[in-house]
DNA sequence: GGCATTCCATGCCGACGGGGCATAGGATTG
DNA sequence: CAATCCTATGCCCCGTCGGCATGGAATGCC
């Protein structure tokens, strides 16, 4: 009886759908449909009726539905115990972000943390890519949160990719699915990043591949300035999805390359020489989990990814087990 | 943290050593010793230390064990809830075995699993192979213990292979470490089963093989005349590995055959068109256990069987699982 | 003190399980 | 009846886990 087995259960049966769980637990609905099957078939019960095109509950998984949960808090209550055990419960982290991550990510994932890790004290420095490797090298922060890079001075851990977004006002009624191509945007006075910030960087490349000159109305370090532009309707912000526009009465769309999104890759990063402290490890365990949970599911990934299969998380990295 | 590891590290912890822990579990010392790294990585944690040629607990590993226990019964729990569930702990069920299974299995199973199951009523009844057949197609019984056949029409599952064994008054000093091969036993009389025994078979098959032509003194379908004859030194007598001879005076050998044993399958068969009702399954389940733990540990199996990856278990097999 | 023994670690390999993708099958809704 | 939403399943690939063989360290024995 494999725990995901249970946890699936348990996610199904709260959900009351397959698909749903699914998306909770961030795997295949078809997957999630086998280990039903499998954990049904492993105690010989039905634990699930088809009703219409959902699934409820038999007595019989009411009843195992509470022993189940037991089973997995105290996998948790283990895992907890191991935590502080460790020392990832207490001490000073700092941590270097852009300042667009700090205001939508950190900003709201930082209470949250604080409430489980009341004695990790986070020391927040705003820094872009290139600053915070010498911070890194220099000692100065635990850990930037930047675009990955295959450095192999700096260790790093893969977050949810970050994609570009074209912000407008309503009423231009930008991109119809929710996605516009990049050839698109030609048409548009655009309200650009500065430099610095990769997605800025990463546009250019975009436009560059599709043969688009941009038309660029401004350019600002500011991501707040060109949504309050975009939101009166002078042109359109491109801006890195971890961008929060929920202030803003604007109409978001991705912008894509090709049927593919324009998508960079986020990582949070640290220098291999130095070794993290445990609440650090801990620290970049829990915002891998809070940013999965928030950002928008991928799954079904209608957008074609290239290959990549999803990041194995918390998995003995390839038989390097020694102790 | 899968489960079978929080097994490990409990087994290991208990037994303070890792070797001893694979004999309990029933798999490889390095297995083990790879999950014990593995979970400790997992953890970021040190949970033994090195102490001799043994382990030890250390402090925090110390700690944990308690935790790691409550999970494995809490599943525990999950799994019996299951069980009652499913109906599998109240009934009446037939099972057919040989007598000489009956007196050195059976009789030792039965009363520990009454135990456990205590509305589960076994009606025994002796029979060999064939006249099992013939039960299980007309429904008198559940399920039979026999030779393993691959039959279409019957549904099996292995139980601990018997080998056959030769025993001899312990001044004949058979055998040197606990072995003898066909060809060594030519020169003795031989005390032999019926053949109706499968065990008979496969000796004779066995002696063909090796181009050997028994001198065979007496054939009984008794295996308790055969050792005690044996026990006086009026032969060597030829009997299944299952049989008990814990009573009698004798030396025992496994008999080989170029340097394999003279093995037979030992499963517990059904007839696959009629479906076995939940508490037959359970039972099915808790005799391989037993069987398992009680036979001498093949591991590490010095007799290189022919290939055959062990059993697995209790795995839905081979992805038919529909619900 | 050297040799045999015992026990743990690790490289290698094969097989099974589990996940993704594509798609079929069923039920519901308009 | 078509469109839609949901679940089930065939196919395939990769990661994991276990077995086997072996290295290496510590211990016991003579």
């Amino acid at each position: 009886m494999d725990t995901r087995r249970l946890k699936t259960f348990v996610a199904v049966a709260e959900l009351g759908s397959v698909s749903k769980a699914a998306v909770r637990l961030r795997i295949g609905q078809p997957a999630l449909s086998r280990q039903i099957g499998d954990l049904q078939q492993e105690l010989g019960l039905t634990l699930f009726d088809h009703v219409g095109r959902g699934l409820v509950l038999t007595g019989e998984g009411e009843q195992l539905l509470a022993d189940c949960r037991r089973v997995l808090t105290d996998l948790e209550a283990v895992r907890e115990r191991a935590e502080v055990l460790r020392g990832g419960d207490r001490g000073v982290l700092k941590v270097a972000a852009p300042p667009h991550t700090i205001e939508s990510v950190l900003s709201r994932f930082l209470p949250r943390y604080a409430e489980r890790f009341p004695n990790v004290h986070v020391h927040l420095t705003e820094a872009l890519g290139p600053a915070q490797t010498t911070m890194l090298e220099r000692g100065e922060v635990h850990v930037g949160i930047r675009l990955y890079r295959a450095d192999p001075s700096f260790e790093s851990r893969l977050l949810p990719p970050a994609d570009a977004l074209a912000v407008a006002a309503p009423s231009l009624n930008l991109g119809q699915a929710g996605v516009i191509d990049v050839r698109g945007l030609a048409a548009y006075p655009l309200l650009l990043l500065d430099p610095g910030y990769s997605v800025r960087r990463l546009f250019d490349a975009a436009c560059r591949l599709a043969d688009v000159r941009p038309n660029v109305m401004l350019e600002s370090r500011a991501p707040h300035t060109l949504l309050a532009l975009a939101e009166i309707g002078h042109g359109v912000a491109i801006i890195p999805s971890l961008q929060r526009t929920d202030r803003y009465d604007v109409r978001v769309a991705r912008v894509t390359h090709g049927r593919k999104p324009v998508r960079e890759r986020v990582a949070i990063q640290w220098d291999r020489r130095r070794r993290l402290p445990p609440y650090a490890v801990t620290f970049c365990d829990a915002l891998a989990d809070y940013m999965h949970t928030i950002l928008p599911i991928t799954y079904p990934t209608k957008t074609k990814e290239t290959g990549g299969r999803r990041q194995s998380v918390s998995r003995s990295s390839q038989r390097v087990r020694s102790f």
